[in-house]
DNA sequence: AAAAACTTTTTGAATATTCAAAATATATTT
DNA sequence: AAATATATTTTGAATATTCAAAAAGTTTTT
């Protein structure tokens, strides 16, 4: 199996995400999840994923999981490394709305060379953030992840920023953008109503905005006394 | 077989080309040829090709050659445009040298949207040429392909407009840059000689050049009284 | 026109990737 | 713990793409 694939690649990134959305103690990704996220029948999974640990990606424990070794964190950081500089220059040198990013930059990724991404780089000023508040990994495979709350688990009636969207859903992201909810705006939720499931949310100078909890946990804010 | 793979998207180009660099009446491109350009061994160009026939990208007459149908040639002519737009955009937007953004644009060519090709497009003023003086074709597949003549064929010790490079390698490229022989440079060709195989230009304030036969037939001229 | 040279096609096989469905393992419920 | 439900793996087969080498066709040379 071609060790640059997108097939890979997305295998590598599918198992990075999932790794990384599960904070528990056991870091395996399970086959099912796996298979689900890249939208093929759980025994392709099992299978590329064999391939895989053979290639010395990830480690492959049968009936139990995947996780990536060091090598295969490090491709797949590059590879959402290329993403994300690539949805932040088609936001701004191109103009394009961050709504239809995400899939451009899908297969924009594994097209772009590092000398092509290394240059978007420089020309954006080594950005810190893709425009949905990703962080971008370095060159070398390293990301810092900042831990941040999220509008179900922030303090209430306080100003926030705005600091991440963890959806790339096209129509999801025009609705955010309709109501001024975009990552760097400074938001305050006035009220978060479990029974009712939903939030309220005003974005500074804007009306407010009610959203369902699923919604709500999507959106990731940091304290605005994080930017002194 | 899947109809817009990069495979089939080569296929479809290395047609494109060969049809147009052989203007004699025959315009079918033989197996052997097709094969070499795009480096698989005859059978597997003769078993591709008659997939494309299959599906009405292409006319096939076994042992005789390929040619490509309107379908063929709308799809080869966006497959280029995608190319050459990318190529100038590598160029005026990244600021990327002209020897390098082939090799670039031979990925990105196959995962660029059109979307994002008319935003490209857009963006660079709906240019006509790339930076090696090949046209780009319209959205709808059509193209205008003067005819130039080349260094060969031109008239000597008459200043004329370098129209267009047909070479596509990084260090032949580089050669011409440092020597000031760029699309758009003014040029006059000083001398000719068939037996010692070689010819003088000079480009506006420029040190005289000597190049091959080989070379010179590579590089388009287009008389400056074209541009009135 | 027969022989030689060259080109093209065919055949058989390989790799990468996928699915469907049967077989097996693990987890949950009773 | 047996029965049931769920998840995973295995097996067999398909598609896209490729190669190597044998077979067949075409062109050129003698």
């Amino acid at each position: 199996m071609p060790l640059r694939s997108s097939t890979v690649e997305n295998y590598l990134k599918a198992i990075y995400k999932a790794e990384i959305a599960q904070p528990d103690g056991n870091h395996l990704v399970p086959m099912g999840h796996l298979a689900g996220s890249l939208g093929v029948v759980p025994g392709t999974a099992t299978t590329m994923v064999k391939a895989l640990a053979e290639s010395g990606l990830v480690i492959y424990e049968p009936y139990s999981g995947v996780r990536l070794t060091s090598a295969g964190q490090k491709l797949a950081a590059l590879v959402l490394r290329r993403h994300r500089l690539m949805e932040l220059f088609l936001v701004k040198v191109l103009g394009m709305s961050w709504a239809e990013v995400h899939e451009e930059a899908e297969h924009l990724e594994h097209a772009a060379s590092d000398r092509l991404i290394d240059r978007i780089d420089n020309m954006l000023g080594r950005p810190r953030v893709d425009p949905h508040g990703d962080p971008i990994p370095d060159p070398d495979g390293t990301v810092s992840t900042p831990h941040y709350q999220t509008l179900l688990t922030c303090p209430i009636e306080t100003t926030l920023e705005l600091a991440r969207v963890t959806d790339q859903d096209a129509d999801f992201l025009r609705f955010l953008e309709r109501k001024g909810l975009v990552p760097g705006q400074l938001i305050r939720v006035e009220a978060r109503d479990t029974v009712a499931d939903h939030v309220l949310v005003r974005g500074k100078n804007e009306r407010q905005v009610s959203i369902g909890m699923r919604a709500a946990e999507k959106l990731l804010v940091s304290s605005t006394s994080d930017f002194p």
